[in-house]
RNA sequence: GGGCGAUUAACUCAGUGGCAGAGUGCUACCUUCACACGGUAGAAGUCAGAGGUUCAAAUCCUCUAUCGCCCA
């Protein structure tokens, strides 16, 4: 006799969660071996920060390729999913001078050194956290590889980078205009900045000619930076201007001569078509300046206060302040000619939202033209593919229109650039091991003081982590990984960038599949952020509603492409069909078989035939769609087959055969209860895994059981069709007996027409008929009779009829008859306008029109019935 | 200014040319020995609007409106 492990009533998601996750990491389930068999399939974790914390976001972006992972494991395939975390130079660098500014101090006063302890203190301290948050999403990652990106070998495959790209001249050093967020006080790259519209002013300037009283008037929407113009330009064939070609205008506030200079770039059309240049302080200024060997005259410093050459005047000033300032003396002396509202786009710090500031400085940069071309032809020869579609034309769009990269960031936490330079010759050595002296002169040498972008540590992600620069088995087994999944919003930050290193350093694609999935939003369709408090925190709906039912709401509103609005709702919907699954499971672990039984498929009833077939065919559908990524279509489809299906049809259409002891049933309700749970077990892998251990004879764990495949004699079109017949008769007398209203406790009768072949096909099921159409006798004759106790409707196309005890209410049936018999008219005058139409007939496919006209003569039965028994009715009232 | 996407039941969304769907919510009935986190039945739609292509359009094309996102 078997073991019987019965289950509790309702489930409970927490202990079943601790318990499986932490079996699974004892276990080692989820480390990979090179030496497995099967094809591989891998992939790399989107490194989360380290010191962030589990947002909605992140569940969704590991949670789909969970459940590709576990899929194909159970598949069969080697798999190996890499996790790990991401330094996240600037936002723990933002961190740690917080902290310090708490306690009064900086990190000028405690030092890099000091500043770089804390740092990795509170790293040690705090960046377990993700990674413990991740454990509880029941993720199959292989923690035993898990990397950090500033973790040694790393570090070194960094440095290795940089000496190489450096040596090949594609990073190189140069005193350049770049964005500075003065409150970062650092240098970011040009897609840190976010361009936000900006209801601002433009400001009208008149620049004095020296000796008359006639002047150039300029507009500009940052009237500080006009203490460091060095040159008005105009259009050279702007006529306007013509005749101060060569002159020299005064600049106010500053009493400086400037030239009037003429450059094509000028638009002719903004403002006055005269334009103020600062070299320092403009981006296309800057290349005016270089182009016309003007003057670079700096007025504001890195943290966005003006400076000694601003004048005594300003100097020291906010550049905020200083515009109102600067703007208020020109009035003064009347140079201000007007002042209009102006709309422009102004960029601001990704992460602080400051304002950014223009900053002449030396900058590193990575000459990104050579890398970009590679990465663009893998991308067109379809070497790597962008699952939708759709974001090929983005990436195109963006990688076409590249410029170069400054990866030179001024903070201390992150890759110290391993470029040294000489104090006494000037001399630049860019190695992997510091060096004691000099090369050339044999001087003292002082590292760059900058760190690297962290994308640029990221863009090596999926071939660090596996040890390179080393030649590893890992290496040679799993890269290039299969797939990544990752969020629009940073194939620019870091997709492209790994494609870009992938291909200059691995010589091959670092992926062969990218799925970009959507942005998480709230119901309202607006982006969760900390400061809208509209943030659905996963923790929290992991505690209310259990991991499994987050897992599925994500999976089931995954529409590639698409932006996801989450509501709670819909995880309390998952709850709830968790807690079916338990209870279907409950009660089979309650009908299991005394004994092991292998089923004999001759002998099987038709419920046992039909679930199997139908299980046959939504494992096919499920593969497909999760093929193709639809997540939402894969969680629909065996949504429907468990509840609908399974629970609402096949469970309560065996209840007789299991009350009479049948075996194969018993056996077949197990087995399919057994298939389901490993369909279900990627996208619920907890649930699954504790029910599949109460089942008898299963092994360690589910997710070692195979993805279930069936033989084609499963399918069986003839049992689809005879359940389907006999539903539609349960269906049918149900409708009939609640729209008349007839108490569930009245005993009815049901008279199926057809005779002796109704009585074939429904006879041997009569047990569940009666049981799940509430009747008490079925009974067969060839034509049913007019009696006015009797209800008639139609299954399929065979008539039906229920002997009610009391009389019918006439009226309430004519209702019924009548708007049924709508909207079958309805129906057959759509039909017939269309098989009537001989264009119709002449072009459409053949299977088509025999659809329509098989639904024809179907409705048309329907209807003679309808009118038949309506015809009755009326004679009798 | 350029690009992308959306607009389908009260809500959230599927639906790539052939019967307009799901979940939630709503209404009525039912605590029947797996489950009230349940069962059964039902109501609910001008598929944003206008034009076009087609035998046939929610679906393809054009325009318009509204909303959202990205880039400059």
């Amino acid at each position: 006799m078997r073991e019987k492990k019965l289950l509790d009533k309702a489930y409970d998601p927490k202990p079943v969660e601790a318990r499986w996750s932490k079996f699974w990491l004892d276990e080692k389930l989820f480390v990979a071996d090179v030496h497995s068999p099967g094809p591989k399939f891998s992939m790399v974790l989107p490194p989360p920060n380290v010191t962030g914390v589990l947002h909605m976001g992140h569940a969704l972006c590991f949670t789909l390729p969970d459940i590709i992972v576990r899929w194909k494991k159970m598949q069969g395939y080697n798999t190996m999913w890499l996790p790990g975390t991401d330094h996240a130079s600037i936002a723990v660098h933002n961190v740690i001078e917080q902290q310090l500014a708490e306690k009064g101090l900086s990190r000028e006063k405690v030092g890099r050194e000091e500043f770089l302890r804390i740092a990795w203190d509170w790293k040690n301290k705090c960046g377990g956290l993700i990674t413990e948050q991740l454990k509880r999403l029941g993720c199959a990652l292989d923690w035993s590889r898990e990397r950090f990106t500033m973790d040694e070998g790393f570090s070194r495959a960094v440095k290795y980078v940089f000496v190489q790209l450096y040596r090949e001249g594609l990073i190189y050093r140069d005193y350049y205009l770049v964005n500075r967020c003065p409150r970062c006080q650092t240098v970011l790259s040009d897609i840190e900045i976010e361009h936000k519209e900006v209801q601002g002013k433009l400001w009208y300037i008149k620049y004095p000619i020296p000796g008359t009283d006639d002047g150039v008037v300029v507009a500009t929407t940052r009237p500080e930076t006009m203490l460091g113009d060095t040159a008005v330009a105009v259009h050279p064939e702007d006529e306007r201007y013509l005749k101060y070609h060569g002159q020299k205008v005064l600049l106010p506030l500053q009493n400086r001569l400037i030239p009037i200079i003429t450059d094509e770039r000028v638009e002719k059309d903004f403002g006055t078509g005269a334009v103020k240049v600062t070299p320092a302080h403009d981006p296309v200024d800057f290349e005016l300046g270089r182009k016309h060997n003007l003057e670079q005259v700096i007025v504001i410093d890195g943290s966005g206060r003006m400076t000694e050459a601003a004048g005594p005047e300003f100097q020291g000033l906010d550049r905020f302040v200083c515009r109102q300032k600067v703007v208020e003396k020109l009035q003064e002396l009347g140079l201000l000619v007007k002042v209009e509202n102006y709309t422009h786009a102004v960029g601001h710090c990704y992460r602080c939202k400051t304002v950014i500031e223009p900053h002449l400085s030396w900058q590193w940069f990575v000459k990104i033209e050579p890398l970009a071309r590679e990465a663009i032809r893998v991308v067109e020869e379809k070497k790597i593919v962008f699952i939708p579609e759709n974001w090929t034309k983005t990436y195109f769009d963006w990688m076409y229109r590249i410029h170069d990269w400054c990866i030179s960031r001024q903070l201390w936490w992150g890759h110290r650039i391993p470029a040294y330079y000489c104090q006494n010759c000037q001399h630049i050595m860019v190695v992997m091991e510091e060096p004691a002296a000099c090369e050339k002169c044999g001087g003292s040498l002082v590292q760059d003081e900058d760190v690297l972008d962290t994308w640029f540590s990221s863009a090596l992600w999926p071939f660090a982590t596996m040890g390179w620069p080393e030649q590893t088995e890992d290496l040679k087994v799993f890269y290039p990984t299969d797939l990544l999944a990752t969020g629009f919003d940073i194939i620019f930050f870091w997709v492209a960038r790994m494609i870009m290193m992938g291909m200059k350093f691995m010589k091959d694609v670092p992926f062969r599949q990218v799925f970009i999935n959507g942005l998480v939003r709230d119901m309202k369709k607006r982006k969760m952020s900390k400061s809208e408090g509209n943030i659905i925190d996963p923790l929290e709906m992991i505690k209310k509603y259990g991991t499994d039912a987050l897992r599925f709401t994500l999976s089931s509103l995954a529409v590639p492409g698409m932006d996801i609005a989450l509501s709670e709702e819909r995880m309390a919907g998952y709850r709830a069909f968790a807690n079916k699954i338990w209870n279907a499971s409950r009660f089979v672990l309650m009908n299991l078989s005394e004994e092991p039984f292998e089923p004999d498929p001759a002998q099987l009833t038709l419920p046992n035939r039909w679930i199997r077939s139908r299980l046959l065919r939504i494992t096919r559908q499920l593969n497909s769609a999760l093929e193709q990524y639809k997540f939402y279509e894969a969680s629909e489809i065996i949504y429907h087959f468990i509840w609908h299906e399974f629970c609402d049809w096949y469970i309560e259409f065996i209840k007789p055969e299991l009350r009479a002891g049948n075996k194969h049933t018993m056996a077949v309700m197990e087995d399919t209860l057994e298939k389901i749970l490993r369909l279900l077990h990627p996208f619920m892998p907890y649930i699954t895994e504790e029910i599949w251990h109460h089942l008898p004879g299963t092994g360690r764990s589910l997710l070692e059981a195979s993805w279930p495949e069936f033989p084609d004699s499963w399918l069986d079109e003839e049992a689809e069709n005879t359940m389907k017949f006999l539903q539609e008769i349960i269906s049918e007398v149900r409708s009939i007996r609640a729209e008349n209203k007839i108490p569930v406790r009245e005993q009815v009768n049901l008279w199926v027409e057809g005779g002796e072949t109704s009585r074939k096909v429904a006879g041997p099921y009569e047990a569940a008929i009666r049981q799940l159409a509430g009747v008490d006798r079925i009974e067969y004759v060839e034509e049913l009779p007019a009696d006015k106790k009797l209800l008639k409707g139609v299954a399929g196309t065979t008539k039906i009829g229920l002997l009610v005890a009391a009389p019918v209410n006439l009226e309430q049936e004519k209702e019924r008859l009548e708007k049924e018999l709508r909207k079958v008219r309805e129906d057959i005058a759509k039909l017939e306008v269309r098989l009537n139409n001989p264009d119709f007939l002449a072009k459409a496919p053949a299977a088509v029109i025999e659809d329509h006209q098989k639904r024809l003569a179907e409705l048309k039965l329907k209807q003679a019935t309808l009118e038949k028994s309506l015809g009755e009715l009326n004679e009798r009232s």
